[in-house]
DNA sequence: ATTGAATTGACTGACTGTCAGTCAGTGTGT
DNA sequence: ACACACTGACTGACAGTCAGTCAATTCAAT
């Protein structure tokens, strides 16, 4: 067959890419290498010179995107001029911390053959995100908004309970059970961080449209 | 080969053990239907008329192990004689509640191959056993130790969090982590019920041997 | 400068081993 | 003679390997 070399980056790319896109369409088990190497047209080998195995580029996958979020997570907790809960609504509500998928990969995490990817990423992201938002409690303990100490603890506790619970496929949920979980969630959270009542309305709005 | 019929009761029971101590062993995904039947000495298709899959002899010891210990939570719970708080440090600090795993088979469930198997487990553990935590905080509410509206939500935050943050594996905490993090829990598990500060400190017994 | 030999590293694809699952058929108790 | 437990050779699919190919790059000799 015709041999065509390009830079490992843009193959690199190139592969993680398609897997990527395949992987949400088929899921991760259903979707073999075969699969992805004929997509794009390469051999058996060459995906195997990038990746050590067909999970670890599923690894990949998840670590990148999880590193954009935390970047952006950092950037917001490390902006001087924002409230520690202008911090905490913007990356609650906006964006996607705290829900690891992006709308692209939220689909792939939450079909049911993909539960260990979404667990693993789950975990990952409770344990990237959560120094970050550490750092925005101490702040608001500053601040005199909260009063908390052991703010990593503190933050993994409601962290891991509002991703695990709430997060998309794994409890299934109605929309109904959603919204008073959440309203627990807020109010937990508050409790958590030594806030006021109300604090974190931003968790709950009141929707009149 | 020398054929030997047995009970169906029997030749299930048998499979299902042996798989259970193997899985334990090598782990799920690496072991192999084949390593099961070569133990116990029956044909491929002996297996596969007992379960239509692997998986699902998977799921038969995870929701078996499970059901003993909805069981015994039920057991409790239904006990007139017992106070909510004398009931949940009853099912938090003796036995396997809130933490699916028996002692059998919570190496299993740590095995990082098994990390779906485990996720399965909590996420079944936690819809099974919230309904009977719910109903004895129902209780404490009329004894006057808890005020907590919307029981199951509550218990279900928090049985989350502590289950998934807690429990083995999945966290990879040191055992100071995990001290700090059940000292939280604890604080929030009280905040969270209403109950007075104290009253769960059989989670985080002062040890002086 | 030009040649070409040596080296590198991206790439190939036939091949191996493993495994879950199937099925046509066999023995056994009632 | 019937049904039910049981058999094990077989299939198809797949992850991963490896010996080797090819093109680009380096560099020493001319």
């Amino acid at each position: 067959m015709a041999r065509i070399t390009k830079a490992p980056e843009e193959r690199r790319l190139e592969i993680v890419q398609t897997a990527e896109r395949l992987f949400r369409e088929v899921g991760y088990a259903k979707c073999s290498v075969e699969m992805i190497i004929q997509r794009i047209g390469i051999a058996k080998g060459t995906f195997y010179y990038y990746f050590k195995s067909k999970e670890a580029i599923l690894e990949a996958i998840a670590d990148q995107t999880l590193g954009q979020i935390v970047e952006y997570a950092k950037d917001i907790a490390d902006n001087p001029s924002l409230s520690a809960l202008a911090k905490f609504e913007t990356l609650l509500t906006n964006s996607h911390v705290g829900n690891v998928d992006t709308q692209d990969i939220s689909d792939i995490l939450h079909l049911p053959e993909n539960r260990e990817l979404h667990e693993l990423t789950n975990v990952k992201s409770v344990l990237q995100l959560s120094p970050i938002f550490a750092k925005i409690v101490s702040q608001g303990n500053q601040e005199g908004v909260f009063a908390a100490d052991r703010p990593l603890a503190r933050i993994q506790y409601v962290f891991v309970a509002t991703q695990f619970l709430l997060d998309g496929g794994l409890f299934q949920f109605s929309d109904q059970e959603i919204r008073e979980r959440r309203e627990i969630a807020q109010e937990l959270i508050e409790k958590t961080l030594g806030a006021a009542p109300g604090s974190f309305d931003f968790m709950n709005p009141t929707l009149e449209s």
